[in-house]
RNA sequence: CGGGAGGUAGUUCAGCCCGGUAGAAUACUUGGUUUGGGACCAAGGGGUCGCAGGUUCGAAUCCUGUCCUCCCGACCA
């Protein structure tokens, strides 16, 4: 990479940190890597979490809760998966505390050593199907289709707000079914909620793919997953579903009887998405005004600001506002009066940007008379002065409105950062110049994926599900291809 | 785990090179005036300068060690 990439990386991760703690979703906390959800921030996941949550109900999954520790002997049982997964985890060896002997503080009493470690799960799949065996005797047992939100940790080495925590909050789908058909459909059904879900909620358009084999889920037949384009031109996964096979099934012995009554290991698939959405959300569509949020999701849609001066003319704003509340209310709107006398109105204003709160309604004594409010709408600053009669319907239309621009501001930027290569001189300029995707041959070794990666830090994004099929050279090695992939430097 | 930067008031930072009473902005408290884009005036509270040693009459400042944080890389959702 080049110094002035370096920087410019630098620089936008100055940029991404200063929205996210300024626009209080988080904040660094006391533990290493860990992040603090501020409640501002943990209302936009709320929003997301009763979305999915629904979308999964739909599609007939159950929430259930597992245990957040897994006995160590778990992870050996899955020998891809453990190789995944070993190198990051946290340990638990003890379970008491005790004076220090010495002096002072408190120490690890080394008589309560466990006789079998604890792993923190850095995701469950060990311990949800250890107790799926007890659960699946026959195929009447099937499909089963259960869900968790829950807490992972992950001891990555560096972490970024949001992006990669050593905590995370997420939910993780794990089902099993008769057939390798129905998985692998189950698997491909929720790609298809996480598209939905990302592209219609957070409006940021996606690209739905497979992995390469290298990139795949430990433990994984196939990696379905859904890509997305960052302002600085990278790329971020933002969801995964995965068919597993049986190769869980076959590691915690999973069977049931078929019709026939046959003994059969059932097929598995796993899908998680994660706190990391949050992080998308903010490098998709904010500027240097701060968050912007998609009306969809943001915790408050319309913020309404008083402007006045003395109890008398605030009265009359109050009544007014209640009254565009309740219709707003009724429309469904999250709507939020901020009436603090402590705050002046241009730092509400800033602030209200900052957080990026699609609209904002400024309404004073001088409105009153003309019976009009000035809206102003977060996604591109226009001010506009609009009439009263009928303004809850106004914003409505308007948040409708802000939603699809989002997506299509983002839509656009994503469809300029997709470009195609030809050669390596081209592929490597595109990618230090421009960045964004990439679309070129390769010749479908593992060796030259990595190859690629080594010298340009690019990895394969995926392989996209509508790929056209056009024959090509590989534009590293030469050799034949039948397929352009979608290459980028990532998160 | 490698490379870089840094740890001083709640926060952001200056002071360090060249050792000599602990600073600014902002936030906070009180009072007043303000209120259409982060107001102003006045008064006030708040820091064992990351930690431990060393040098020195004297250390935020120099030296050694150590811990932690951020950024870049490797790893990853």
């Amino acid at each position: 990479m080049s110094k002035e990439i370096t920087s410019r990386a630098a620089d936008y991760s100055q940029w991404y940190n200063d929205l996210v703690i300024k626009g209080s979703l988080a904040d660094y906390s006391a533990v290493r890597g860990c992040m603090v959800i501020k409640p501002y921030g943990f209302a936009l996941w709320e929003n997301m979490q009763a979305t999915l949550d629904k979308m999964f109900k739909d599609t007939g999954h159950v929430n259930a809760y597992f245990p957040l520790f897994i006995p160590k002997s778990f992870f050996s049982k899955e020998a891809a998966h453990v190789e995944g997964f070993a190198k990051e985890c946290a340990v638990v060896t003890h379970y008491r505390l005790m004076n220090d002997p010495n002096g002072g503080g408190v120490v690890v009493d080394p008589d309560a050593k466990l006789e079998e470690e604890l792993i923190v799960r850095p995701t469950s799949e060990t311990i949800i199907w250890n107790t799926y065996k007890d659960w699946i005797q026959s195929h009447r047992d099937l499909p089963l289709l259960i869900n968790q939100w829950a807490n992972v940790v992950r001891w990555e080495m560096r972490t970024r707000l949001f992006l990669r925590t050593t905590e995370f909050l997420w939910q993780e789908g794990h089902t099993a079914h008769a057939t390798r058909q129905e998985a692998v459909e189950e698997a491909e059904r929720m790609l298809g909620v996480y598209a939905t879900f990302v592209e219609e909620f957070m409006a940021v358009p996606v690209i739905r793919g497979v992995k390469t084999a290298n990139e795949r889920f430990a433990g994984a037949e196939e990696t379905y997953c859904i890509e997305a384009m960052m302002q600085d031109g990278k790329a971020l996964q933002a969801g995964t579903s995965h068919f597993l096979g049986q190769n869980f099934a076959k590691a915690f012995d999973v069977k049931f009887s078929n019709k026939e009554n046959q003994l059969e290991y059932v097929w598995a698939t796993s899908w998680g998405m994660t706190t990391r959405l949050i992080g998308a959300l903010v490098m998709v569509h904010s500027d240097d005004d701060g968050l912007v949020l998609p009306p969809r999701l943001a915790p408050f849609q319309v913020v309404i600001v008083p402007i006045y001066k003395g109890e008398e003319q605030k009265k009359l704003i109050d009544e007014k506002v209640n009254g565009i509340i309740k219709e707003l209310k009724a429309l469904g709107v999250r709507v939020k009066y901020d009436d603090n006398e402590n705050a002046r109105p241009g730092w509400k204003f800033a602030e209200y940007e900052m957080k990026g709160v699609p609209v904002r309604l400024a309404i004073g004594a001088r409105d009153l008379e003309q019976n009009v409010v000035e809206v102003a709408r977060r996604d591109t600053k226009e001010k506009r002065v609009v009439s009263l009669d009928g303004i809850a319907q106004y914003a409505d239309s308007l948040l409708k409105e802000i939603q699809d621009a989002l997506f299509n501001k983002a839509k656009a930027y994503r469809e300029e950062h997709i470009t195609t290569a030809d050669n390596w001189d081209e592929f490597v300029k595109l990618l230090d110049e421009k960045g964004g995707f990439i679309s070129a041959h390769w010749d479908g070794s593992a060796e030259t994926e990595d190859a690629i990666k080594e010298k340009t830090k690019a990895t394969i994004r995926c392989i996209p599900l509508d790929n056209a099929k056009e024959d090509g050279k590989c534009i590293l090695t030469g050799k034949p291809s039948t397929q352009r992939v979608l290459f980028a430097r990532a998160y």
